[in-house]
RNA sequence: GGAGGGGUUCCCGAGUGGCCAAAGGGGUCAGAUUGUAAAUCUGCUGGUUCUACCUUCGGAGGUUCGAAUCCUCCCCCCUCCA
């Protein structure tokens, strides 16, 4: 932390490319003006323990910092996460398990210093803090504000009004988040657009306390793989920054071509004029697919190696567009009876539907196929000897040996 | 504590004794078309030994030939009053 800090335009043009807001620009300058590396500050709730794409918006934004010479510091909100953010939920969250979310915390670390510099990152837990606090000091807290002020949020006043519950300890989460920003003097706290109430109670707070304001930034949030809504586990519509090389290529090349330019700007360390390059491209007739290919490739060159992007590009042209049957499928032996195995049964055994049911259907429309030939009869009878490539839809491959 | 409203299949939401595995929409999945894009069209969407049977409508009992629908108790949510 002793370099010197780069001129302040240069670290402005930095900070505020790809940022939604920054609240307010002028603090901000204020701050870098005193030439000392600045605390940034950054939250993240222990629920999900897998990191993906929409968290790497806000972690390169953390990079940025650190590379510009502040001291990053990565807060783990291990007591909040007991709480459950309520942000941008539409009911109450089930409260996690003192276990879960340590077990989490682990994880999170793990995968974050795939983004940051270990050696450059503190990493704090609120809960250090949080349980020393106390009943008391918690209403203290508590008494900071007022219910008025918590109605002011978004998605508390329409949980209201639609009268949906709102449990007490869901107004305290705001609260905590504040004064977790006394707590580190926060001069920075970095956060999702959907933070924005909880990251200003930290400048109310912090001015409370006599401190001067953090400066708030906030970064857009990353449209899952839908195009529509945000992306997040629960939603199953993310891609995890420990994906295999092969699924984050697939996901990567699912995305709708709108979209694909949203992850340019967000997850793409490539200079803007570079991407409006692209674009051009793409206006003059060159196939977006392949333009979308160099997005999969740059992403998964980071979080996995080069040769990892080359290859799941090869294996995706093979499979997609030579229509070549991947080579590493599961295979499977089963024992067929006297009577033979029926199709439906061994499709679920060999996990290619999720029921007998299901593998029913799947016939019915014409999904199923055994070495590349579509199977219509849904009581087909295989007998031990049969063995063949069994398909269902365009990506659930299996090899089965019937014995 | 009092009065009222409500809990339905992945989600929203209809259904108030048999025609209900439960309308409609969304989403998922699959087929066609493609660039595994979008858009569009079509189909499917509890389970099984699959033209039949079994298990589902907050939970547990009960009435009935028959209950998501009626009764009793319980749990949970919301609104208003205190």
């Amino acid at each position: 932390m002793s370099s010197v800090l780069p001129p302040i335009e240069q670290q402005l043009e930095i900070i505020k490319r790809g940022t939604d807001e920054v609240l307010i620009e002028a603090d901000l300058i204020a701050k870098l003006k005193e030439g000392r590396p600045l605390r940034i500050k950054a939250g993240f709730d222990p629920t999900a323990p897998d990191l993906h794409l929409g968290h790497t918006v806000l972690l390169n934004k953390l990079r940025q910092f650190q590379d510009l010479g502040h001291e990053i510091i990565f807060l783990i909100g291990d007591f909040t996460g007991m709480i459950g953010d309520p942000t941008g939920k539409s009911t109450t969250r089930p409260p996690l398990s003192e276990e879960d979310v340590k077990e989490n915390a682990k994880s999170y670390e793990q995968q974050v210093f795939k983004i940051l510099d270990k050696s450059k990152t503190r990493v704090v837990f609120n809960s250090h803090w949080m349980t020393k606090l106390g009943a008391a000091g918690m209403l203290k807290l508590a008494a900071s504000s007022t219910v008025a002020r918590m109605l002011e949020r978004d998605d508390f006043s329409k949980r209201y009004k639609n009268g949906q519950a709102i449990a007490i300890h869901e107004f305290l989460y705001p609260l905590i988040q504040g004064y977790d920003s006394v707590e580190l003097q926060a001069d920075v706290e970095l956060g999702g657009t959907d933070q924005k109430f909880n990251l200003l109670m930290g400048r109310q707070l912090q001015e409370q306390s006599g401190q001067k304001p953090q400066v708030v930034l906030t970064m857009p949030i990353l449209e899952g793989l839908d195009g529509v809504q945000k992306m997040s586990k629960s939603l199953n519509n993310y891609i995890g920054v420990d994906d295999a090389p092969k699924d984050m290529f697939g996901k990567i090349m699912s995305i709708s071509d709108d979209l694909m330019w949203r992850y340019f700007e967000l997850l793409s360390f490539r200079a803007l004029d570079e991407i409006e390059g692209l674009k051009k491209e793409m206006e003059t007739g060159k196939n977006p697919r392949d333009i979308k290919f160099l997005l999969a490739e740059e992403i998964i060159a980071r979080f996995h190696s080069e040769n990892a992007a080359i290859e799941a590009r090869e294996g995706f042209i093979a499979q997609f567009a030579k229509n070549k049957i991947p080579d590493d499928i599961p295979e499977f032996k089963f024992e067929a009876g006297a009577e033979g195995y029926a199709i439906a049964n061994l499709l679920k055994d060999a996990g290619l539907t999720d029921s007998t049911s299901d593998a029913l259907r799947m016939i019915q429309q014409g999904a199923v196929k055994i070495d590349g030939d579509k199977v219509e009869d849904r009581k087909l009878m295989l007998h031990a000897g049969t063995q063949g490539v069994f398909q269902v839809g365009k990506r659930k491959y299996a090899k089965i040996n019937l014995l």
